[in-house]
DNA sequence: ATATAATTTTAGATTGGCCTAAAAATTATT
DNA sequence: AATAATTTTTAGGCCAATCTAAAATTATAT
């Protein structure tokens, strides 16, 4: 059985490493963490005794299967419970992370598994992302960041992410929610700002915004 | 912010305590919260420290006004999520102790007050025991454990306690639920136990189930 | 009333998760 | 290739929550 502490971090090792794709260096998951590189070189060293990441001294660590789809069941109850927050309780879009951060260590299968029914089999969370399976299995549709996108470009939202309230507020207010069809009409290369139609409305977004925004590929 | 671990143990005085009424002696504490004495005796002095009981060396402690608010806010979020537990997600009555000894440390009120909501403002939790509203007050129902009933004495059911869950499997089989009617038979003095009419069965019941079944005084 | 038993507290150690400061290894620069 | 800068690890310490063993206090029994 995982520790908070550990779930947070195996967590965030998955997210940092895109799913297992990349490497994860040291500091940039003490940033993350929001702790100092000792404490995280500590933290590496248990969970890769626990076999759930691989680790080289001095050049990062990278998820094992084990730890993949550990990752992925935390996540499963992180979406699962964002759903519920929204479908049921009537939180809005922004309220949804930080109570979900708690809810998605409680350790129960069969909760889950309950819930999981009680919403009807939800595919994607309120933010788009897929919700993986009781095994740890996810979807993943080919997606890419909007910053990405070339002018004239046509696409669907998929997802946006979560991480900052105020983005999501932001995004509320523009009505950019998954599903969404969006057009790219303008792109100026200097600051990687770009325009783009959304609902029959223009908008402006930074770089800081588009590469949050998550379209069809 | 109380931590999760006082949180355990202030509702555990609390219990112990029978909702403020008695002291609670560091043996009991420490049996209650399956630690050693020596670990209570530390805790009982941060709970001190916080002002949420009063404690005399030696003498045991009291829940203070402000650990009894405290403490019923804890019950309140444990109460109502066993309701959910039950009423939305179809667990069975045994099976949401454990789970909800988790959900009860979340700590966001505005999920608790959306949840009671969801509920329909909910008077008593599954097991019949009242859950405090959003200030800590709780309504007491008159109540005495079955086990202190003379013969010939007919009343309700109000509520049951929901330690163990082979006791609680035990009681759904012969059908004792809160709002259930119940008639004292005979009683045996030597052992204390007795024999009881319920849904027109005939049960016997040994002092230490009758003492968990709590009826109308 | 005093000895014995039981309870409770104190003292000192351990583990998990965190820190700072210093050392070691890697990467970048000239 | 040598030195400087950066990153990462190690060493040692702190706090919360726990433990065992010993000391202190209260309760019981003769």
């Amino acid at each position: 059985m995982l520790s908070l502490t550990e779930e947070n971090y195996l967590k965030a090792i998955y997210h940092l490493s895109e799913g297992g794709a990349k490497s994860v260096l040291t500091n940039d998951l003490a940033e993350a963490m929001c702790t100092k590189a000792a404490s995280t070189t500590d933290m590496i060293k248990k969970l890769s005794a626990k076999a759930l990441i691989s680790y080289e001294k001095y050049y990062g660590v990278n998820v094992s299967a084990k730890g993949k789809q550990a990752a992925l069941l935390i996540i499963r109850k992180h979406r699962l419970w964002e759903t519920f927050l929204v479908q049921k309780l009537n939180f809005t879009w922004d309220e949804v992370h930080e109570v979900a951060e708690q809810l998605e260590h409680i350790h129960s299968v069969h909760l889950i598994d309950k819930l999981e029914e009680f919403l009807g089999f939800p595919t994607v969370d309120p933010h788009g992302d897929a919700i993986p399976d009781r095994k740890g299995n996810i979807k993943l549709l080919p997606q890419v960041g909007a910053d990405q996108l070339k002018v004239g470009y046509q696409g669907t939202i998929i997802a946006v992410k979560d991480s900052d309230s105020n983005l999501l507020k932001y995004l509320d207010k523009i009505g950019a929610k998954p599903g969404k069809k969006l057009k790219v009409l303008a792109r100026e290369e200097y600051d990687e700002s770009m325009e783009i139609m959304i609902d029959d409305n223009k908008v402006f977004l930074s770089k800081d915004v588009s590469k949050n925004i998550l379209v069809t590929a």
